[in-house]
DNA sequence: CGAAGAATCAAACGATCGTTTGAGCATACG
DNA sequence: CGTATGCTCAAACGATCGTTTGATTCTTCG
């Protein structure tokens, strides 16, 4: 059993340190010299809590994963199937747990870091996303094809495709995503979730 | 004078190879070793050619980007300020010359060069492309508010930066963008820019 | 031809990488 | 108390990184 550390646990300290230097500069360019340093934790504590770099790497995404789709998919329970459920409904139920995750302070960096994934088209951590978490953009494509019901099947990937496109850019903090300082925190959320989900609307009913 | 090599000149070679593995396996991820290798040209000549890795780095945005956005620039200018010019019509000047290049035989890994150089908040590189390509984003941007009138600022900035994200995760390779074998190439290049130019200007116009 | 310059080459530079080791410290339990 | 057990630590492992050097080859041109 773990002694109780003086603030966080080790694992917590790695976990939240790489979580910050893979969002700054990616998987291979944070080294694990830099990142135990930055976590206040000795060099050869990332092998013997992890087991190597990559597994701490599935695991920051695990973290995470977990709970943004849980919320999605209990969200997505609760409007799914029902006749009066709209568009926007399903993808208020997608973004609006990725936005609490994306405001709330430790976790704002995780949308960074799963640009970068995106970007990396390396087999190995897709494979992983795709095993672990597929089924989440499968049950939500299933209910965009329930509610447009006269899009083809391909037309629907396309367009289910651009809208995690330009989700995951806005998320990752290249647009105006960051709030003025007059503005209270949860009204802009409300305003970001807004703004994404009358843009993906309008893509995905597009005639 | 460089003598005249059998296939491409050095330089080339170096440009191409690291094209392909910087898409692969990123800026970091790619060593030069890797590359010079694959280019079958000897290690020093990175160095020599370019100075060092970052300017290669430079070099490979460079090469592509000044064809990109000079087509991109004189598509503009063909129907801006024009009172006949549609959302679509803008959209079709900024997407056309994208899906050339990423269909044209050697060019098409560098969408996803340019997709992870969106993922890297790098600044020095950031800074570069701003820099060097920043003006063709404020013309676009400019034109779409002369026919988006009723929108503000902030608000077409953000569908803009939207557009953007969509365009730039389908064009590098994770959407449906891949030809089937019995489309012809050209065909499914208008099939893809018509998907493209309806999903953004659907976005674009939304209410 | 012969000198000059451009390009290529093998080899090495010091720095840094992920990982492993083995000793040392702390807590838990008989 | 004594001895396991979980954890931390400094140090080192071999491998690989970007870059530099100095000699060698090739090309051009007086």
């Amino acid at each position: 059993m773990p002694a109780h550390s003086a603030a966080l646990p080790t694992k917590e300290r790695i976990l939240g340190a790489a979580e910050e230097l893979f969002a700054r500069h990616g998987f291979e360019g944070a080294s694990l010299r830099q990142l135990t340093a930055a976590a206040g934790v000795n060099l050869a504590a990332v092998n013997y809590h992890f087991g190597s770099k990559d597994r701490l790497i599935e695991e920051v995404f695990r973290r995470r994963l977990d709970q943004l789709n849980g919320r999605r998919m209990a969200a997505l329970q609760r409007v799914a199937g029902q006749p009066e459920t709209s568009v926007e409904d399903v993808l208020a139920a997608f973004i609006g747990p990725a936005l609490e995750l994306s405001h709330d302070g430790s976790g704002s960096l995780f949308m960074r870091v799963l640009a970068r994934a995106f970007a990396e088209h390396d087999d190995t951590l897709r494979k992983f996303l795709s095993d672990n978490y597929g089924h989440v953009m499968r049950q939500f494509t299933a209910e965009f094809a329930r509610l447009l019901p006269h899009l083809s099947k391909e037309e629907l990937y396309w367009r289910v495709d651009l809208v995690t496109g330009a989700l995951t850019h806005a998320m990752s903090g290249f647009g105006m995503i960051q709030r003025k300082s007059d503005v209270p925190e949860e009204r802009h959320r409300e305003e970001t979730a807004a703004h994404l989900i009358r843009f993906a609307a309008s893509g995905l009913k597009s005639p």
